[in-house]
DNA sequence: TATGAATGAGAGTTCATTCAT
DNA sequence: CATGAATGAACTCTCATTCAT
């Protein structure tokens, strides 16, 4: 734990470790755009001008990368997710409404900017075996966790009920979030903001509530 | 429509009518099990017991029999969504809650009585290749379009709310509902029945209403 | 057990014995010509003009068509070695002799009509993989198993002595014909009938005896 | 010839003498151990902590290293045959006989402290290829002349018969070591002293011979 | 001089599809 | 009509060799 093992990579290090990352990121590509069974190491190193070859140098085989790119993808997720958003920082209901939206604008932005983020995670990579499906559903579970955070801190709080059913609301939440980045890949020109005016509407006083 | 076409099926035809049925439901069931892409033509042969160039008599191809299998995947549920169900059937808040609860019900049944129904169509079925991922994306809007219509319908006789963004409200739903199944995949011995409830008390009080 | 069962088999059968046998042949001919490792499975189908993808139809993989050339050989020259060559026929010296002479012409059939045989067997094989370096192994210690028979025979019957170390002279033998093998393989014009009496003479004088 | 070529050696010379001579007891190691073809260039630097590039300062190819290694080992073989023990030393039988025994225990010295010695040159090296396998060969040939001097130096003498036939003799002789050989790669635990005396008997009284 | 990153020829293997029987 | 033998395109992965640093 001295400076020395925190000294800056050498510049061989540093290109090795930028090849990786173009790597994980040229697989991305691929995968997101024709899909992981269509797609040869060949395809990836073409991408990047090099020899297939050199990719075995950086990842042991075809199930290694997409372990990466899909981890890498999850991880850039919960960080959305969990940064500057702690579960504990609201303490009254609008509070938590305005902190809901800034979750649901930032979650926009990650799945909107790029649409093959939500691509490769919800259509690509279930299919690609079982480990990688469970692996998605993990992930699910894993956002309802974080979700439920948020709820049960709500109910803690006081500012939701108390009877509420942490979980499966916290599922119910995920899932209308889901949905709207489905129908924005279905419809890419959907109007986003009036999805999410909807699901706020949805959350917050029900389908019959208001007016 | 002449008579010939209604006319009784030979003993011929409805022996190839069954076997195409069985072949359909043989492939459902490996690639199910197994995945598509680990599905080979001979699995399926070899599951009815016939040789796997009899399977080219009934379908093009690999692509083509797939294509078979969701479609009849995608009937039954619409089948089970609209049938005795309809839209315009209630004529009060009371009434098309009833209803609501009916539908989930019967969702529940079809994706809750084989695992293998949710699995194949959210899980296995979009990675297959672009164009099918096209077809559970527009899957997804027909499922929305159905809901919206029982939205719809309640806007109109009154018992919702008439500023109610109709189609983003009956993705918010539908997203729900897919959450919920989502769970069942993850963890199949969860409690269905306290999912449901989770999710009628959001659509109908929001997280924050009653007591 | 029924006579059915040793049934003739159908036509489709036989063809499929005699391509089965067709490419042990064929990779027979590859690996003792170019070597195992030289070979690759399209030289064995090229040079039966089948397609590559026929190959594993029959034989697994490559390890699976050597070991089976293999196996092929070793029965081969165990039934020259046994067949009407009981070591239990001879009752005196004169026979016993006789016999090793017969033994020595039909193994110098085997090796000498076809050096593919020796060179397969003593150069080939032991250089494939530890596995089949044992098996070769193995086979000289079956070799020298099957000469203790007959020297073991000759003590019991009393024309050799009883002091005779049978294993070990059983090894000084076969390790006489293996290098006649080894001569001719190096020298395909040598007076193989020469060498077989220099060979009976150390066997029955001794370098320094008669004369 | 000039004095230059006979200077000493300078201390960054020296170094690359050293270093060519650990490559090749490396790559020795590994083609014993692992077989040639299973061993990878990488192997053989790795078991010197050098890097894999190195070797190609020092050796042309694959191919290049293996055939110094066969070289070695080959000669280190003729010198111990020929140290010490010239053919025209003995001036009778008896000390015909202990010079054999002499080469014979000098022999399985160098063949029974390192198993590898014999594994490398009678079931690796003939594998590697049509040329290797002809030096391996070319080896025996040379064997039997090596032995061939000695028995034809006993016949001048007197001492064995005129009418030997000294070099299928030879061969006989040859070729009874070699099996004691690779008796002991087979089983290590043999008795090498008890096969050495099987060998002597058979070589000097015949298999019926004596008692 | 030593290094190891990069390379691509080439190998084994799979499997959807065809078609003669 | 059913069959499964035959096929070869296509893919993943290895490793000897080169060469810029």
């Amino acid at each position: 734990m001295t400076a020395e093992e925190i000294a800056p990579l050498s510049r061989v290090e540093r290109r090795k470790a930028e090849l990786r990352r173009e790597i994980i990121d040229a697989a991305f590509d691929c995968f997101a755009e024709a899909g992981y069974h269509a797609t040869g190491i060949a395809d990836i190193a073409a991408r990047l001008g090099i020899g297939h070859g050199t990719f075995y140098r950086y990842f042991a085989n075809k199930r290694d990368i997409v372990e990466h790119v899909i981890t890498d993808l999850i991880e850039r997720l919960v960080a959305t997710l969990t940064a500057e958003n702690a579960p504990d920082a609201p303490h009254s209901l609008e509070e938590y409404r305005a902190q809901t939206v800034r979750i649901g604008i930032a979650l926009a932005d990650v799945f909107g900017e790029d649409p093959r983020v939500p691509r490769m995670l919800l259509l690509e990579a279930p299919g690609i075996d079982k480990e990688m499906s469970q692996r998605i559903l993990d992930f699910y579970a894993l956002a309802t966790s974080l979700t439920a955070a948020y709820v049960g801190h709500g109910v803690q709080e006081g500012y939701l009920p108390e009877d509420l059913d942490v979980d499966n609301t916290a599922r119910a939440i995920n899932g209308m979030i889901m949905s709207s980045v489905l129908a924005a890949l279905h419809d890419p020109g959907i109007d986003q903001h009036k999805l999410r005016l909807a699901i706020q509407r949805v959350m917050y006083d029900g389908i019959a509530g208001r007016r």
